[in-house]
Parts: structure tokens; C-alpha cells; sequence
DNA sequence: GGCGCATGATTAGCTCTCTAAGCATTTAGC
DNA sequence: GCTAAATGCTTAGAGAGCTAATCATGCGCC
């Protein structure tokens, strides 16, 4: 139910596009192609300094806080302890961080940017300002509001349903993944204003 | 620019959370955490049916017409020829499709379901529409509107993105996305009526 | 103080996606 | 009609993500 209602609210009956009209699906389409297209977009910038996406997500987090252990990184990643290793060991390889065992325990490896993985930040934060605010130009901000609260929701209510389907390691994931975009304060291409904040 | 502004206008200041206050970033990780999210429930839903996710991105375009090219498959689906090529392959050898070389050419190589192919619709279609279903659950319908029309306007602004960042197949494959999403009348998940529409 | 579970790092191997490069066939131009 | 370009399929190899399994260390409990 609930397909192409007229809805006679306004006059502009033509101009409602099908693409207002249908219902649930094709919200998951775009989401999918629209995170392919800023990942992309964001991703060819990073290439022209030789950072890869995948590292990316881990300077970002870096850029914040060193010295914490590639479990720790894992978490704040939202990402499995394998791709976060195979990550780190491909940056440390470029030269844009150290993993450190340090004396109080021989398990955990610490990982800490070199200056080179630090200096990246000044380069490679502008480019995501760059490929957001190219995202959402000519978008109503109240628009965009109105998005990132929906997503928030729908993260939330997948998150519900992993659970609920008896998976505690997806969900655990998922849930963290809410923890960490709420505590995030300002971690990367906000303002201008907050990456100062971060002392780059 | 434009961040945190206050915004009298409504009484509820203090429920303004950073998330709504927070500029444009942020929405990418929303998008693409979003995104994985999404395609995990369904994965996870998909799997106890033998069917991958790489999968049912053809199957879905399949159930609406087969006996298409490969070429014209990967262009529906948005996605590169050897990605195509592989899932294909591995379609064809679980039963579910066909490649036929037909007499008028020796080049191309046509697609066709299989019976088995094509009773998986009714199978999965309806595993499709619980995922969407507990995805927008709870969230203002209009609100699941503006964030599909906003979705759309970035995918544009980052297709236009592209082809001034002179890179000609990337940005025919972003504005190939576009055109598949305005002209896929009712592919899939849409409606009970329009899932019947299909001839299932 | 030692046994055993918990935890962190790692390895192996899978999927899905891509680019680059190859080969085969068809079409177009001279 | 024959060569040259375009088109379609395929192969090879890479990256980013995953799960499952292994290994080492740390810690709790008796």
C-alpha cells in the first residue's frame, strides 16, 4: 500500500516526479550510488598524493589521537581487525606511521604517525571539504538537515535489526559505528574553523 | 561557512544536537556507513538463500528483461564489464543464468535466466522489501522524500563533478546511474502491485 | 602458582569492485 | 575488398572489505 496516491495537496501533479511518488526501495539504490560517487570523487583527489582511500579513514582518526592500539583504531573505524591491519601495514610500508610495541605490554602494538603521516593532514583535509561541499551545492541546508537525520534513523533501525537477528558481532559493529558518529566532535572536514581546533 | 548558526526559530534549542548544527561533512560517513549497513541486512537475508549481493544486482535487472548483453547489463547496473564478467560467471555456474551466443553474432554473448534464475524472485524480492521496510521505519515519509531528492541532487552535483575533472569514463558511468534511476519505472521492490506488474 | 579463558595481532582465503591490457569480431572509410 | 577503428568479451592483477582460524600474551580464579 501506499503507492502513487494522487496526494492533491498541490497543483504541481505533473511535476511530481515518479521519483517522489514510489516508496521504500531505490532509497537503498541511492544510497549505494551516492556512496560510491563521493567515495570516488574523494578518492581520485587522494590518489594525486598517493594516499589511497582505505588509509584515509585511518589518518583521519590518527590525525586526532596516536599512540592507540590497531584494536582501538579498528573500533573507531567501524572497520574488522584484518582490513584495519592490512591498512596499517601498507601505510607503515609508505612511511606514514610506526606500530610500536611499547614495554608495559608485549600483545599490544601502538601506532603512531610519522611527521610525514602528519603533514599529509594539511594537504588532504581541504580535498573532502572540496568533494562535501561540491556534494551539496545548490542543496537547501534544512535539505541536507532533514538527510542526515533520516540516515541516522535508518543506521539506527538496521542497527536494531542486526541485533535482533542474532548477530551479536554485526551488531556490536553497527552500534559502535552510532558511538563513534556521536562522539565525534569535530574530527575532520567540518569547518574551517574546527580543523583548526584539531592544532594542524 | 554557515555552521551552527542558531536558528531561532524554534523553541527547542537545546534538542538541536550537534548532528543537525554540524556542516557538511559527516554526511559522507553517514551515506556510506548507511550504505553498508543496508547492504549487510540484505546480505545477510540474501545468504541463507545461496544468493551473494554481487548477485542480485543482476538478477534484479534480469527478472525485468534478459536476454541482453553483457555490455548493456553492466551498463544497467552500473557497474564496469569485468565485475560483470566475474559475477556472471559465477551466476552461471550456481544454474541461475545462461550465456548464448546467438547466429546473428559471433561477438556478443546474450544473457538468460535460467528457470531455477528466475524462481529466485520470488524468493528474494519480498527479503528486499523487509530490509527497506525496517530500514525507513518510524521516519516521516516526507522526510524519506527529501532525503531521496537530496541523494539525487548530489549524485548529479558529483557526476558533474567528474566530467569537468576530465575523466570521461567515470563520469559516463555517474551519469549512466542517473539515467538507469529515471528510467527503471518499477523494478523491484516497489509495490506489491508493481512486484505482480512484473509478471512474477 | 598454574590452568584456562579472554583479548589482540596475525594469516589465509573469500567477495566485490576497479583499471589496464589482451583478443576477437564487427563496422567504416578509403 | 582491405585495413583501421570501434566494440564486446576476457584475463590479470590490485585494493578494500569480510569471516574464520591461529598464535601469543595477559589475566582471573582456584
Amino acid at each position: 500500500m501506499s503507492a502513487r496516491k494522487p496526494d492533491p495537496r498541490t497543483g504541481d501533479i505533473m511535476l511530481r516526479h515518479w521519483r517522489e511518488a514510489v516508496p521504500n526501495d531505490r532509497i537503498a539504490h541511492l544510497i549505494k550510488d551516492s556512496s560510491r560517487g563521493l567515495q570516488r570523487a574523494l578518492q581520485m583527489r587522494l590518489a594525486r598524493h598517493n594516499v589511497s582511500f582505505g588509509h584515509w579513514v585511518f589518518l583521519r582518526i590518527l590525525w586526532v589521537r596516536d599512540g592507540i592500539t590497531q584494536r582501538e583504531l579498528s573500533e573507531e573505524a567501524g572497520l574488522m581487525e584484518p582490513t584495519t591491519f592490512s591498512a596499517l601495514t601498507s601505510m607503515e610500508k609508505l612511511g606514514y606511521l610506526e606500530r610500536r610495541k611499547l614495554p608495559h605490554s608485549r600483545k599490544n602494538v601502538y601506532v603512531f604517525l610519522t611527521p610525514a603521516g602528519r603533514q599529509l593532514k594539511k594537504k588532504l583535509v581541504p580535498l573532502a571539504e572540496d568533494v562535501n561541499e561540491i556534494a551539496v551545492q545548490g542543496i537547501d541546508p534544512a535539505d541536507v538537515a532533514t538527510t542526515r537525520r533520516t540516515l541516522l534513523v535508518m543506521i539506527e533501525n538496521i542497527a536494531r535489526d542486526e541485533s535482533e537477528h542474532a548477530d551479536p558481532t554485526r551488531a556490536a559493529r553497527m552500534r559502535r559505528m552510532l558511538d563513534v558518529i556521536d562522539n565525534e566532535p569535530t574530527e575532520d572536514t567540518d569547518t574551517k574553523k574546527s580543523t583548526d581546533a584539531f592544532g594542524v
